[in-house]
DNA sequence: CTGTATCCAGATTGATACTG
DNA sequence: CAGTATCAATCTGGATACAG
């Protein structure tokens, strides 16, 4: 048994489905990958997202120490989304997480579908 | 985009996610990784889950394919889980996840406590 | 441009009691 | 032994409007 922030954890493989779970971490951390990026680029690559819950998303990315927030003092306001030391270590286990989805989507073939998507 | 099963994902790994998110999934993955293993032995295992929990997380494991329950027709009743060949194919991903959990932690080590646990 | 505030629906998790 | 049934609480995600 492992206790971190509060919350107690059977594995430690636990903590990190609590780090990435959730509605919209891992297409954030996707985007992330590619480079520092804006809000406002972030909500058009996501436009299914809505603005409270890609802020919620975000925000728990950052205080989980995985992304960082940074504030331009310009007007109009400027903030820029960029992985962290920490966020940039994820970038293997992602592609493993990608690799047995993979696999394991290839055990069904006939329940899958695949379509392209704009980002008008 | 893909869809799988009726519900639509930006990436594999989202699928991989939905399947071992979940109470008390990974541990009973990491109890079924020692080999199969009776309904109530889990229960002993994993005191703090209740009996509904437990039966639900079981069957969404065994819905995804992850792993196998097989029932004796004998009295009293046994019924015992075991991971699946797909199940299987998990460990090394397990591994990963808990990987990262460790070097994650390591980044916050005040924030860390352990604590060793009686199966009772 | 980059957010908050308010209100709400549905899903997830849980306590407790009961059953073939 | 291996579950179900019922009811309730909490958590997550969302629609919409407003703000510095």
């Amino acid at each position: 048994m492992i206790t971190f922030r509060d919350k107690t954890y059977r594995c430690t493989s636990e903590i990190v489905l609590s780090l990435v779970s959730g509605k919209w971490k891992i297409a954030i951390l996707n985007e992330l990958a590619k480079g520092p990026i804006r809000y406002n680029e972030l909500r058009r690559l996501l436009p299914d997202a809505t603005q409270r819950m890609l802020t919620m998303q975000l925000r728990m990315l950052e205080s989980d120490g995985l992304i960082s927030r940074k504030v331009y003092p310009v007007s109009p306001p400027k903030v820029e989304y960029d992985l962290s030391e920490l966020g940039k270590q994820l970038a293997p286990m992602l592609l493993v997480l990608c690799d047995f989805g993979t696999t394991y989507i290839e055990s069904y073939p006939d329940e899958v579908s695949r379509t392209n998507q704009k980002h008008a």
